[in-house]
DNA sequence: TCTATTGGTTGGAGCGCTCTAACGATGTAA
DNA sequence: TTACATCGTTAGAGCGCTCCAACCAATAGA
C-alpha cells in the first residue's frame, strides 16, 4: 500500500519534483517533450496526487463538508446528490456527516467537518442554535438548507412553504371547491408555515378555514380523517403525502371515493405519491436543486464573487394527478 | 478565515509545539499542569487540530471513502447510515461519491477517493470490471456491497436474495398456496438469485413453477398481472415492493382481491410497504446491518486483524402484514 | 556587441502536523 | 559516591506537495 510520490515520478522522467508538479496542475508553460515524459513515467508507476499534501500545500481545499440529520430521510438524500453533482462538476469533494438532530452530536459532527479544512459547509437542516451557526461560518462559508438564518455571513436555500400550499388551495378553488380542510404537520419541520398559506389563502378567497391537527404520518392522516366524517369537507389538503396517503385510506374505509366524493392533495411528492396505485395531486419541491443551489452559493464565496448573504426560497409547484377532481354536485 | 496552528497554542501556553502535539492526543505522558495550560491556550485560541496535516505526518488516514450509484435510491441511503454510525464511534470520517452506474464516473470516482489516501474503501453496486476493483484493492482495502468478488484482497457484504424468496415461498406455501407465480426483476440487480431462489423453492415444495418477465417498477408489477390473469395464480412472489404495488392496483383493476382471491409479497421492506394502506407482507434486507458490516470489515483490516476476505452474506427476515392469507376454497 | 525579454526549469522554503532520539532533572540501587 | 532508570519535555527531521525566486538558455532589440 505504499504508493508513488512526486519524487519517484521525477526521477524516473529524469526532471524535477517542481515539474513534476506543474504537469499534474496542467500547466500550460512545460514543454510537450517533457510533459509526455513526466506523464509517461506517472503512469507506469501508477502515480496519482496526494490530495491532502496538496491541500495542506496549496492552503486551498477541495472538499464540502455536508452534514445532514440522516440519509435515511429521502429529502436528505436528494440534497445531497444535487451537492455531489456540482461538486462533481468543479472538482470538489463532499465529506459527509450526520448529526441526528442532536444538539451535541451536531456540534461534534461540525467539529469534526472543520477538521478537514472545507472550503465550505453545507448544513441541512441543522437544529444547533444560530451561536454555534455563526462560530461555524467564521471558519467557513456556511449553507443552510431547509433552516433561515439572519447570518449575514451565511447562505440560505428554503422551500417556500406557504406559497406551496397556496398553490393546493388555488388547484381546489379553481375546481369549484369551497369546503376545504387542511390537516397540519403539528410542530414538525415547514409544518408552520404550510398551516400559514392555508390560512392566508383561504382567506384570499374568502372561505372559511378548518384546520385538523396532525403529524407527518399515515396514521395521523388517516386519524384527521375519522375526525372530520361529522361534517366532511369536499377536499383536504394534507400536510405531507404519507399524511394524504393515511387519509386517502380512512376515506376509503368511510365509504367516501377519492376524488369523487373527497379531493386530497399532499405535500413533498415523494416516490409513493408517483405510484400508480396512489398517484396523489401533490407538491413537488425541487430538492435536487436545493442542492445544486447550495452548492453554488457556496462555491460563490469560495472564489471570492461575493460577500453578501443569498436567501434562496424557492417556488415548490403543483403536480397534478388522480386524487384531485371537481365537488360532487 | 485563518486559523490558529499549534506553534500559535505552544506558544501562548509557553509549551513546545511536540508538547501540544501530545496533549491533542490525548497521551499520559504529559503533566497534568502543562496539559491543564495547554488545552486552556488551545481555547482561548480556538483552536482544533488540522485533520490533513495530521494524517500527512502520520502516514495514516482516519478517512473512509464511500462510492455509491446515487443516494437517491433509499438502499444506498440506509447503507450508508449504517457505514457512518460505525465510522462515527470510531473516529472516521466519510467521504463520498457518486458513480452514477457508468464504468467511466465509477472510475473517475474511484480515483478521486483515492486521492484523499482513504483509511478504506467501501464501495455499493459498482457496476466497473473487476480488473479496476482489483486496482483500487492495491492501494486501500475494499469492502465491497450488494456486488459479489473472487479478489482474495476484497471483503463483501452481500444480501441471500435466494433465501429472502425462499421465505416468501414457504410461508405462502404454509399457508395452503400452490399455484405461486413469480414477478421477475429482468435485469435488474439481484433479479437473478431471487428468481433462483423461487424456482429452487417451488422444486423443493414439490410445486410448478411460473415465472413472469418483469423489472423493479409498479408499471411493471401490473403488466405482469394483466399478464397472469388469464388463469390467476393463488399467489404472487414480487420482485420488489414496488412491482407489487403494481401488482395490487391491477389485481383491484381485475375485480380480485387481496389477499382474499391473491396473496401478494414484495420484497425490501421500503417505507411504502409499512403504510396502513399498502401493509405490504414483504423480505426484509437489514440494510442498516449491510453498512455496519462493511464498516466493520475495513476496519479490521485497517488494523491488520485479518487478511482473508471475509463473505457476508446477509440472512433476510420475513415481514407479515395484510396482503397474504390462506387461498380461497 | 551588450542588454532585455521570454519560456522552460529548478532548488528550497514551508504548509501543520507526528515521531524519533535525545535531553535534563529526579529518584533509586549499588 | 557513581551508575542507571524513569519521567516529562523538546529539537529537528520529514510527510508529499505548492509556490516563489532564481536560473539558464535562446532569441530579440538597441
Amino acid at each position: 500500500m505504499v504508493r508513488p510520490t512526486m519524487e519517484d515520478v521525477a526521477a524516473r522522467a529524469g526532471v524535477s519534483r517542481a515539474l513534476v508538479s506543474l504537469v499534474m496542475r496542467g500547466s500550460p508553460r512545460v514543454s510537450e517533450q517533457r510533459r509526455a515524459a513526466v506523464l509517461k513515467a506517472a503512469e507506469e508507476l501508477g502515480y496519482s496526487p496526494h490530495a491532502m499534501a496538496r491541500s495542506l500545500a496549496s492552503r486551498t481545499s477541495h472538499l464540502l463538508g455536508v452534514m445532514v440529520s440522516d440519509l435515511h430521510n429521502p429529502f436528505f438524500a436528494e440534497v445531497v446528490d444535487g451537492l455531489d453533482e456540482v461538486a462533481r462538476e468543479r472538482g470538489f469533494d463532499l465529506i459527509v456527516n450526520t448529526g441526528g438532530r442532536e444538539p451535541a452530536r451536531e456540534r461534534r459532527a461540525l467539529a469534526s467537518l472543520l477538521s478537514f479544512r472545507p472550503a465550505g459547509l453545507a448544513l441541512l437542516s441543522p437544529v444547533v442554535p444560530s451561536a454555534d451557526i455563526a462560530r461555524a461560518a467564521a471558519q467557513a462559508p456556511v449553507v443552510l438548507v431547509a433552516r433561515s438564518s439572519r447570518l449575514a455571513a451565511v447562505d440560505t436555500v428554503n422551500d417556500d412553504g406557504e406559497r406551496g400550499i397556496t398553490l393546493a388551495v388555488d388547484h381546489l378553488v379553481s375546481l369549484g371547491h369551497r369546503r376545504i380542510a387542511h390537516v397540519d404537520g403539528g410542530g414538525g419541520a415547514q409544518a408552520g408555515p404550510r398551516r400559514r398559506g392555508y390560512l392566508a389563502a383561504m382567506a384570499a378567497h374568502g372561505l372559511v378555514p378548518r384546520v385538523v391537527a396532525g403529524e407527518y404520518t399515515d396514521v395521523a392522516g388517516a386519524r384527521a380523517v375519522r375526525e372530520l366524517l361529522a361534517d366532511p369537507p369536499t377536499a383536504i389538503v394534507s400536510c405531507n403525502d404519507f399524511n394524504a396517503v393515511g387519509a386517502i385510506s380512512a376515506l376509503a374505509e368511510a365509504g367516501l371515493r377519492v376524488p369523487r366524493d373527497v379531493s386530497v392533495v399532499g405535500y413533498d411528492n415523494t416516490s409513493l405519491a408517483a405510484l400508480r396505485h396512489v398517484s396523489l395531486t401533490t407538491v413537488d419541491q425541487p430538492r435536487n436543486e436545493f442542492g445544486r443551489l447550495a452548492a453554488e452559493a457556496l462555491l460563490q464565496r469560495v472564489r471570492g464573487e461575493r460577500q453578501e448573504p443569498v436567501r434562496h426560497l424557492l417556488r415548490p409547484s403543483l403536480v397534478v394527478r388522480a386524487t384531485t377532481g371537481p365537488p360532487r354536485r
